[in-house]
DNA sequence: ATTGCAGTTTACGTTAACGTAAGTTATATT
DNA sequence: AATATAACTTACGTTAACGTAAACTGCAAT
């Protein structure tokens, strides 16, 4: 097996994330990550990225730091016990009830939007035939 | 035509939409509301409190009082000037594509939730039969 | 040898969105 | 008339999520 041993610096991922280095230690003091050291040096692997595409993409949809970093140690629970899996399966409920709430919300949002801009562009029509009609 | 008259006390809204009464002062603060006064007492129309559902689904979805406040002034801009019109239609594309990202972002999350459900399920399995071979 | 990055730590600063507390006022009820 | 209740204003406090600045380190190229 060829290894799979790709690694990323810091500011590689700023720069792939649109986000600053500091924006990244300060996932890693909330402990959302924990990256392999070099010396002093923070490197980043396969894993951690994924991690913070995770982040970045729940910040989009208005999750707190706190719930991502939910998220992300359920996709690592490393003990696989029963009441850790239970739990596990709980929290995804829960989560993926909140996210449907999200789009619901989302789509009533999006219709309200599209009938108004349809009364916008009306309006639109209307004011430049008014016009041509000098 | 029946007045349709209907107002509301400050902490009625509240009850109705899960908030404090603190909060729906600070949105005021920040101009999202502008309801009438009975002395010092504040009234709130029906439109008020349209524009704070509107508010509160906002913030499920992770919009920022800014930007709810924007989307509230939309729907109330009296002044419909071609130029006016124009920089909503705008506004109102922009919100869409935001919307629409959000929206993929969340079907992606709920996908992922539920291959790990699945997972987690699956494991579930094992360990109780595992369990039964006592 | 020094200049220049890229990275690091430490620490104080900032903004948004309220919380909380103290003291005041108005209306309604006993 | 006294008390309760709901609302009000003012103002300082708090939390999350970084920003920003200062001072240090290690390696690389001139």
């Amino acid at each position: 097996m060829a290894k799979e041993t790709r690694t990323y610096s810091i500011s590689e991922l700023a720069q792939e994330f649109g986000v600053t280095t500091r924006t990244i230690r300060h996932y890693e003091d909330m402990r959302l990550l924990l990256p392999e050291r070099q010396g002093q040096r923070r490197i980043y692997s396969l894993a951690d990225r994924i991690k913070l595409k995770l982040i970045v993409r729940g910040k989009r949809i208005g999750l707190s730091l706190q719930e991502s970093g939910e998220l992300i140690h359920m996709y690592e629970p490393g003990k696989s016990n029963v009441n850790q899996l239970e739990r596990m399966v709980e929290y995804i409920g829960a989560s993926r009830q909140k996210l449907s709430r999200q789009l619901r919300d989302i789509s009533t949002m999006l219709d309200e939007l599209n009938r108004a801009e349809t009364g916008c562009k009306n309006e639109l029509e209307i004011l430049r035939k008014a016009a041509k009609q000098k």
